[in-house]
DNA sequence: CTACGGCCTGACAACGTTGTCACAGGGCAG
DNA sequence: CTGCCCTGTGACAACGTTGTCAGGCCGTAG
């Protein structure tokens, strides 16, 4: 910059305004500080602007998901950064891979690298050690799973109301003895949508099967080794419930791999690429992921806007997409 | 950090010291000045201290990929981000969608709030504008798609490999009329795929049907329809090439509406999730992308540690993953 | 001609931090 | 007892930028 001001022959100040375009520079100097910037390849330092300037932002907001590279962390992901560019903000991405300790880590990094607000798909049980983050002033927005011991903006689907769908779609088509894979239940998704499943069941005077329900299921392959247990029981499952996309990829392996993919009925929650595609495709209960990063966003810009509205909870309604894989009858 | 000075009755610059735990404070100043750090919950202004600092990191790398949401963009980017963890260092990701200038804005973006590094999945042809920016002396490591124009690391797939190791394969079982599908043509993965298919076929003192090899196709839908039109040709091809994920998505799709499936053979380039799941499972070219990411990541955090040597280029094997849709044989 | 106001411009301090250097106090050798 | 070195600490400037304010110039009205 000071280099510009030589070039041009101004002072700093007069560089300054310039760049920033403030008013009340005449039309040659603006010129002249304009070339020396270009001959110059004069870039501000963003840093320094901000130390400098009251309340700046960052231009940078955080945002801590389950694992990058998974569909619905990715497509919220997306989704994330398309309103954050409005916005002219960059997304710093991270996974937690459901390590709580990792969580409360990088909200203390974020907060203090100063981003303008965060983003947090959670994976701890409760947030108590947020309350001491925000009083910096950095919005968090939640997202997928309710904050617990803070009380902060959220967007997370109807959980029970997904499980309840995917339950009565199979309790309607005569299934009786419907598997259910869940995953841990400390997780609030997961313990909704159990809930969900059960209710489902209440409704209508039954009661799940519970040697069929199986929580704390972590990965594809335990829920594949799973399904092949439940398989091998003397009245296996006629139906099946996987609570999560990677659950239903266990699931849909250990059918195939016993040839049953078209005898025992199979939905999934949470849809992904390639779920209609399979053999046969997928029935699911599906999120809008995109809908919910753009609510998600729109939260989060409101309060590093200056909202200070109490704190709003959205939820979203999932829908079932019927497929094929759902619409097997019992016995077949 | 002034009120921690002044309630531990010390100088600004003893804060200072016992913050980044340089030695020579007497252990019981330490204390105080710790307990005080606790007390006011104080947090070091990363932006300041950076900004005083000669030559200090902003802990931040840029990665500017296709698309966050794609399974491969997602995956290298987890391990981008896994590996950069361990240098304490976090990830800003974007999309860059195929969109050019979107490439150049971002990047001039990432160099104005001086990232410590960057890595690019490029959707530009050539990238002559990176010399600009990268004077500033911000590395930058290309992945994918190798650097035009500009001579910097970079860690791509041997595509022509990958595409020989498929049209071979099909070749082998005796298919003669093998349709291929690529991305546009000027984006050189696309064109090297498509060199590879066709050196396959001349190698073997054949020809490739050029009725039945497309190039330019962007999207899944268009994919489809693409395959659909080659399907109703008087002689239509009996295997297919899809020379990208989301065009090989498009393919499967075509083929399932159509029932032949089953009966022309299909070879995808890219590995992703499910596609051992489809009906027949998936035969691919698979890179390995961890691997790259590894990879990408050590040439960039090689450069940003200083290492001034010649750009390297590393290219990565890719392999034939046989899972039986591409051992179908010909008129089948 | 004087006075006043508006328009441009620049000097200076400040943002939060750290590098540099100076200095006080104490121990130790001569 | 003197002088030196070492240890611990603080004052000050500087990083690159912008908010504040003062001041110079010009035009216009009295």
């Amino acid at each position: 910059m000071r280099d510009v001001a030589a070039l041009a022959g101004v002072s700093l100040k007069t560089v300054s305004r310039v760049v920033n375009e403030e008013p009340g520079v005449s039309p040659d100097v603006r010129e002249r500080v304009g070339a020396a910037v270009r001959r110059l390849d004069y870039r501000p330092n963003l840093a320094a602007s901000n130390l400098r300037r009251t309340g700046a932002r960052s231009g940078l907001i955080g945002a801590l998901v389950q694992d990058v590279s998974n569909s619905f962390s990715a497509s919220l992901l997306r989704a994330l950064e398309d309103a954050a560019r409005a916005h002219r903000t960059g997304v710093l991405a991270a996974s937690l891979d459901e390590g709580v300790d990792r969580e409360q880590e990088l909200v203390h990094d974020l907060v203090t690298r100063r981003v303008d607000g965060v983003v947090i798909m959670p994976a701890s049980d409760r947030q108590d050690y947020l309350v001491a983050e925000l009083r910096t002033g950095t919005p968090a927005v939640f997202v997928d799973r309710p904050p617990r011991g803070v009380d902060v903006d959220s967007v997370v689907a109807d959980n029970a109301l997904g499980a309840r769908l995917a339950a009565e779609h199979l309790l309607d088509r005569g299934h009786r003895r419907i598997a259910a894979l869940f995953h841990l239940p400390q997780i609030t998704t997961a313990s909704d949508r159990r809930a969900g499943f059960t209710a489902a069941h209440t409704d209508r005077g039954l009661r799940p099967d519970e040697r069929l329900v199986v929580e704390g299921i972590t990965s594809t392959d335990e829920a594949s080794e799973v399904v092949h247990r439940l398989l091998d029981l003397a009245e296996p499952p006629t139906a099946i419930f996987a609570g999560r996309n990677i659950l239903a990829s266990g699931a849909v392996r250990a059918l195939q791999e016993r040839g049953l993919h078209r005898s025992v009925a199979l939905v999934g929650f949470d849809d992904f690429p390639l779920a209609d595609l399979l053999d046969p495709p997928l029935t699911v209960i599906r999120q809008d992921v995109s809908k919910m990063g753009r609510l998600v966003a729109e939260r989060l810009f409101a309060r590093i806007g200056g909202d200070t509205s109490p704190p709003q909870h959205v939820v979203v309604e999932p829908t079932l997409v019927a497929r094929g894989s759902g619409e097997i009858p019992p016995g077949a």
